[in-house]
DNA sequence: AATCTGAACGCAAACGCTTGCGCAACCAAG
DNA sequence: CTTGGTTGCGCAAGCGTTTGCGTTCAGATT
C-alpha cells in the first residue's frame, strides 16, 4: 500500500540504515550509493513516516503554536509570519486556537502537546501556572506579545511607552477630557492593558488631570465592544473630547458610534488607537503602531536558534519599535463654549 | 525522564496492553482495574505518545489544513471556525501557509502531509494537479470555498448569484457606468474571481450595458491592491459612477482612493463589496454578505463525518446562503451634467 | 461433576524508522 | 608483508504504542 523505507532499500539494494542515512544526508554513504538511493526513493514516491522516524529520534519537527482568536487582525498575522518562518525550515506547526476559557483549560490541563512538539510558540503570553504546564514539557518555548516571563524568549513592545505617546499626543493637542477604551477581559491575564492603562494614568497626572473613573469602559477588544465602550463614554455627564481606544478595532467600534450619534471625528471627539490594523489607514486612524508580523517572525527565529543551538542562552525579552502615525482622527479640541 | 505505558503499567501491575485499552475506552477490562488505572495514569501524568500511538494503529488524529494568507480576515475566520470544529472532536491540525507560489509548490510536490494527517481541508479550490496530489494521500478531502471537485468535498457559495445581486443593485439605482476590481492575479487557480466577472458581465448586457475594458481593474484581493485599482478606473477618460469590488478589502482600498480623489461615496461614487467584513460595517460598506466562519465550520464538520463513517458517500458540494446587505456608500448616481 | 461460555487479562508481534556497533575492504605507513 | 586507520555499509536493538490471539478463571449449563 504505502511505501516504506525497506522498499526503497530492496530496490536500491542496499540496507534500510543506509538508506535512511543517505537521504538525510548523514556521513557514512558513498557518493554514488546516496545518488542511487535518492533517484530510487524519487522514483518510488518515498515519504519517511513521521511517526516513525520521531518515534526513533525523539525529534519531532513540529512546533506546537497556540494562539487565541486567530481570526483576528492581530493574531491572525503574527501567525502567518511565525508559520512562514518555521515551514521554511522544515518544521511543521500544530495549531491551538484558544479563544474560549473551556479550550484553553483543556489544553494546559491534557497539553496536548506533549511528546509532539520539539518547541512551543505562544502568541499571547500565558499566565504563572499556565506557564510552568509549558515549562513541563522540557522543550523551547518563545511567547510573540508580552512581557519578560521565566522560561521563556519573548518578543513584545513598550507597551507603558506606546501608550504614554498617544496619550501625550491627545493632551498636546489640548484635550483635557480624555477618556479610554480598554480591553481588560476574558480569559487572558496578560500584562498590556495593564501596562497601557497605568500608561494613561501616569500621562494624565503628569498633566495635571484628575482621572475620572466615568471616562473608562471595556471594548473587550472587538470592534462591538469598542462600539459600546464608546456609547457608554459618550453617555457620561461630561463626555470625553478624546479618546484613547487600546486596540485600532476597538478605535474603529469608537469610530461607528460616535458617527451613530452624528458626532464628527476628529471635530468633535478625537481618537487615536493602538496596532496600525491594515484598515486604520483606510479609515485615516491615528494610532501606536507596531510591528505585527516582525514580531511573529522574530519569535519564531528566536525558537529555531534554541533548536539549533540548545547550549546557548536565549534572550529573555526583546522589544521591537513603536511609533506614533498621525492620521487623521486626532486634532485639538473645539473651543469651549461652542457647541 | 518521560513516563511510558510501561511505567503506568507496572505502577498499576496490569500489563502495557490493558492499560492501553483502559485508557483508550476500550472493551475487556474490568471496571475497577479501569479506574485503577485511569488515577495511576492521571498521578503519573502519563500522556500516551502520539507518534507511537499512530505507528502502531495507522491513524494519526490530526488534520491538515492548507490555507493561503492566514493573516487575511477570510482565511483566518474560516481557519479559526474550522479549528474549533477540529479540536472540539479530539484532531489536532497541521497547519500549513501557503501564500507565495513557491511554498505552495513545494507543499505539493513534496506533500508532507504524507503519512502524516488522516484527512485534508483545503482553505481555497487546489487546481487540477493539485487536487490529483492531495488524491494521491488516500484520505477523506474537503475545501471551504470554491466549486464542486471530483473527490473533493467542497463547501461554497453561488459566486455568479452574489455577484449578480451585487452589480444589478447598482443598475438598479440608475448607474451606468459601473466599474470592477477583480481580484484574478497570485498564483491561487480558483473559480471565484472568474465566476464574479461573468456575472458582472451577464448582468451589464442583461441591462443593455456595453462593457467597457477600462472600467475593469485587478486588485489582487488586497486592501493596497484596491485603492492603486480604483485609482486606476479613476483616470479612464469617462470614470465610473459605481463600483462592484469582489471583496470587501479591495473595496475598502477603493474608498481610501476616492476620498484621497476628494470624491463623496456615494455622491459621487457608489461602492459595493463581497464578504461582509467585520469592519465593513464600520466604514458602512454595501456589500454581498456570505457565511465566512459558517464555511469553515460545515466543511469541518463534513470531514468528520467522513473520518466517522468511512463508508458513506460524502456530498460532492455543499452551498451556503448569500444576501445583499444595504448600506451607505451605494446611492442613485448625480443628475447628469451636474459636475 | 464435567463441560461450555464469556469476560478479563497477558504475550508478543508488528508499525517504520534511527543509530550504536561491528565488520569487511581498502589505503598508506612502517 | 604486516600493521593501523579510514571509509562504507549491514545488523540488530530499540522507540512506545496497538492488537490478534492465547490463557486463565469464575460462573452458567447440562
Amino acid at each position: 500500500m504505502t511505501v516504506s523505507i525497506n522498499d526503497v532499500a530492496r530496490a536500491a539494494g542496499v540496507s534500510a540504515s543506509t538508506v535512511s542515512r543517505a537521504l538525510r544526508g548523514r556521513p557514512g554513504v558513498s557518493d554514488e550509493v546516496r545518488a542511487q538511493i535518492t533517484a530510487v526513493a524519487a522514483r518510488l514516491g518515498y515519504t519517511a513516516s513521521r511517526s516513525a522516524s520521531s518515534l526513533a529520534s525523539g525529534r519531532t519537527y513540529t512546533i506546537g503554536v497556540v494562539a487565541p482568536y486567530i481570526g483576528r487582525w492581530f493574531f491572525g498575522t503574527v501567525l502567518d509570519a511565525a508559520e512562514q518562518v518555521f515551514s521554511a525550515a522544515g518544521y511543521d506547526v500544530l495549531l491551538y486556537n484558544l479563544g474560549s476559557p473551556e479550550t484553553r483549560k483543556r489544553f494546559f490541563t491534557k497539553l496536548p502537546v506533549r511528546k509532539r512538539v520539539d518547541a512551543v510558540l505562544s502568541l499571547l503570553i500565558p499566565d504563572e501556572d499556565e506557564s510552568a504546564a509549558l515549562r513541563s514539557l522540557g522543550v523551547p518555548l518563545a511567547a510573540a506579545v508580552g512581557g519578560p516571563r521565566p522560561g521563556f524568549t519573548v518578543v513584545g513592545i513598550d507597551d507603558r511607552a506606546g501608550a504614554e505617546s498617544a496619550v501625550r499626543h491627545l493632551v498636546n493637542l489640548g484635550h483635557r477630557r480624555i477618556g479610554m477604551i480598554s480591553g481588560t477581559s476574558g480569559p487572558l491575564h496578560w500584562t498590556t492593558p495593564v501596562a497601557r492603562r497605568q500608561a494613561y494614568l501616569d500621562v494624565l497626572a503628569d498633566a495635571g488631570i484628575e482621572p475620572d473613573p466615568a471616562l473608562e469602559a471595556d471594548g473587550e477588544y472587538t470592534v462591538e465592544g469598542g462600539e459600546r465602550a464608546m456609547t457608554e463614554l459618550l453617555a457620561a455627564s461630561r463626555p470625553p473630547t478624546a479618546v484613547f481606544a487600546q486596540s485600532d478595532e476597538m478605535a474603529m467600534g469608537a469610530l461607528r458610534a460616535l458617527r451613530r450619534h452624528r458626532l464628527r471625528v476628529p471635530d468633535d471627539v478625537s481618537v487615536v488607537g493602538f496596532d496600525d490594523h491594515e484598515l486604520s489607514d483606510v479609515v485615516g486612524l491615528t494610532t501606536v503602531a507596531q510591528p505585527v508580523a516582525g514580531q511573529g517572525t522574530e519569535a519564531a527565529r528566536l525558537l529555531l536558534r534554541q533548536l539549533d543551538e540548545p547550549g546557548t542562552e536565549p534572550p529573555g525579552h526583546v522589544e521591537m519599535p513603536i511609533r506614533l502615525v498621525l492620521r487623521e482622527t486626532t486634532a485639538p479640541p473645539r473651543p469651549r463654549g461652542v457647541q
